[in-house]
DNA sequence: ATTCATGCAAAGGGTTTGCAGGAAA
DNA sequence: TTTCCTGCAAACCCTTTGCATGAAT
């Protein structure tokens, strides 16, 4: 009988779905690798982005994608983002998603929904 | 007195402009160099990419942002986009999102919207 | 003891960019 | 003729990956 690869529990993984956990910011996985460094020093960023990764396969986070790069959110309830076209900061937003129902999992006439994402692009408080 | 920088009509601008409008695929940024190849042989990747990111600018196509490519498009119109997770090939959903009217342009807390996307995540009819 | 995860460093690959030549106005 | 656009090729930079070592069970 084949085993089962089971998940072993690290520190690196600890560390990283903790911060992603207990922010409501949307760290890079630069920012990721550096906040995680603080407490290992040691800790590659390799290792940072295949826990990334990883931990989005499971859906314990999700990541938002800009031009430039992806953006990681620990918060899995349903909420859109609003990313300002001149700072580039993304910000949660959960009023008027939260009335959008249609956009529940379903189905389509092309497949079916797992689940779906709502980006906002404007320009923000600070930077009007 | 300064001048303003005006546009240049091109062929290449042309030719890119007039596919990415005729077409209901969503060519990645290769695909859209391939194809203006045939009618322009010399073309090259970086002015492909340059004119993308200038139509994009314009507002006269829309990119659409997966983990490790860009796609484009060039309807305009009011629609979301469907990603099989299996496949990567991008549908059109009108149906869903012409319901959507509190995602029109509108003021946020955080911001005033300018546009905004809707990606839903699935696995679509072929793949299943 | 076994097997998975990490660190390291190099490779990968889409995209951008500097510069000189060429085309549009 | 002037200014912008293009072609070329190298640089960029985020991200992935192979491999040997180390950690978890």
């Amino acid at each position: 009988m084949k085993n089962i690869t089971l998940e072993r529990t690290t520190s690196q993984k600890k560390i990283i779905l903790d911060y992603l956990k207990s922010v409501t910011t949307h760290p890079s996985a630069n920012v990721v690798y550096n906040v995680a460094r603080k407490n290992l020093p040691q800790i590659s960023r390799g290792t940072v982005y295949r826990i990334l990764n990883n931990l989005k396969k499971k859906g314990e986070i999700q990541a938002i994608q800009t031009k430039d790069k992806t953006f990681f959110d620990g918060d899995m309830s349903d909420h859109a983002h609003f990313i300002c076209t001149d700072c580039g900061k993304i910000y949660d937003v959960f009023d008027e998603c939260s009335k959008c129902g249609i956009l529940k999992k379903r189905k389509l006439k092309v497949g079916k929904i797992n689940n779906y994402k709502i980006q906002f692009y404007g320009t923000c408080k600070k930077c009007k």
